[in-house]
DNA sequence: CGCCATCATGGCAGTCACTGCCAGTTAGGC
DNA sequence: GCCTAACTGGCAGTGACTGCCATGATGGCG
């Protein structure tokens, strides 16, 4: 999986250097105010370099958020489509937020401040919206070919899917905005509960 | 409601040139290949007017949309805390395509192309999630402050909610680009109906 | 009808994100 | 140790977008 030699040791810490920067930046003066040559500068590496690692700027916060996707893909191997869809698919994303629980700190800490930036700030919220909505292709490309479920059923599941997984995401943001120190999986397996509510 | 000053008239005028000028040179050689100078070429207007026009090329495209938020906004007088808010605001939606369906054929068919070249276009399917971005911020602080409900639930049901509407947008692109014509509304309660089986 | 405030437009210069190209350096297989 | 492929920085160029200013058109008002 992680290959040790040295060129992928360096370009794994050279991406952790950009996001970092660019997370402390953007949290400092906001996104609009930064630019490019100024995380380029703070992580140690020139302009032209910053846009071999990251396609466009406000991308920058989200590097390493791939990962993420590589550990969705095993867990969707349970995934049938003799079962109803939702409920598979909302364990997925629960067992991910446990390993998240259960991981170090930091990442947590960090996907906090990324949150809250993307609160905060439009352009982010787009940024984010973005690799929501590749993951939802991927995903959905996934899924018909796993489940054989037809096309408009699954798009309309792992979208409505994900629109709950973000406002999780928002109101646990909101609520550390505040102060108030929630739990991202109570949150959403809370706004599971709520979809239920609302739907029946 | 419309002024039907000479400046009001100009001013819809030339928006509309722009919003058709763009349409036609996106679907011709693509939104990345179109500069905005083009644009602004074709419609009879500067560079410099065009970006007083529209705030992002991309959103050329979508100028004239800000009406549907106008046509919403009365339809939500209607909609009260007191009962379960998914279908009210399904009902909202519905009434808004019953009323595009009844309008001009002209309208419906631009409205196709849009949302066709959305769904060919990353470009564009990013600047239609900003709008839709948008139009859920107003809509949850508009049925916050109408209905009494917490913030909380009422993102959930809107984020859901337009998500749903977006796929039946989708799906009905993807219907015309492989020559069934179909009924958008049709598409749309299919969609509601399909939500209710995926959660129960 | 004539005057004035307001607004719409175009041009120009400037910033900044992003890309292609080229040259120099360095890791890693042989 | 050698050679290929990957990584990097610099540079020039394109194009989106903005601020500023001058000019002309509109519409209200005496």
């Amino acid at each position: 999986m992680t290959e040790t030699g040295l060129r992928e040791r360096r370009r794994a810490q050279t991406e952790r250097e950009i996001a970092d920067a660019a997370l402390t930046l953007f949290e400092e003066h906001g996104v609009e105010a930064t630019t490019v040559g100024q995380v380029a500068r703070a992580a140690g590496v020139s302009e032209r370099t910053f846009f071999r690692y990251v396609a466009v700027k406000e991308l920058a916060v989200f590097a390493g958020d791939a990962e993420i996707g590589e550990r969705i893909a095993p867990m969707l191997a349970d995934v049938t489509g003799d079962e109803p869809l939702l409920p598979q698919l909302e364990q997925v994303w629960a067992e991910l937020l446990r390993g998240l629980a259960e991981g170090r700190d930091e990442q947590q800490r960090r996907m906090l401040r990324v949150r809250r930036l993307v609160r905060r700030e439009p352009a982010l919220r787009l940024a984010a919206l973005r690799l929501d909505e590749e993951r939802v292709g991927d995903l959905v490309s996934s899924l018909v070919e796993s489940t054989g479920r037809p096309e408009p059923e699954v798009r309309l599941v792992v979208e409505v899917g994900v629109a709950v997984f973000r406002t999780s995401l928002d109101r646990w943001a909101d609520a550390a905005e505040r102060g108030e120190h929630t739990d991202l999986l109570a949150t959403y397996t809370e706004a599971c509960v709520a979809l239920r509510r609302a739907t029946r």
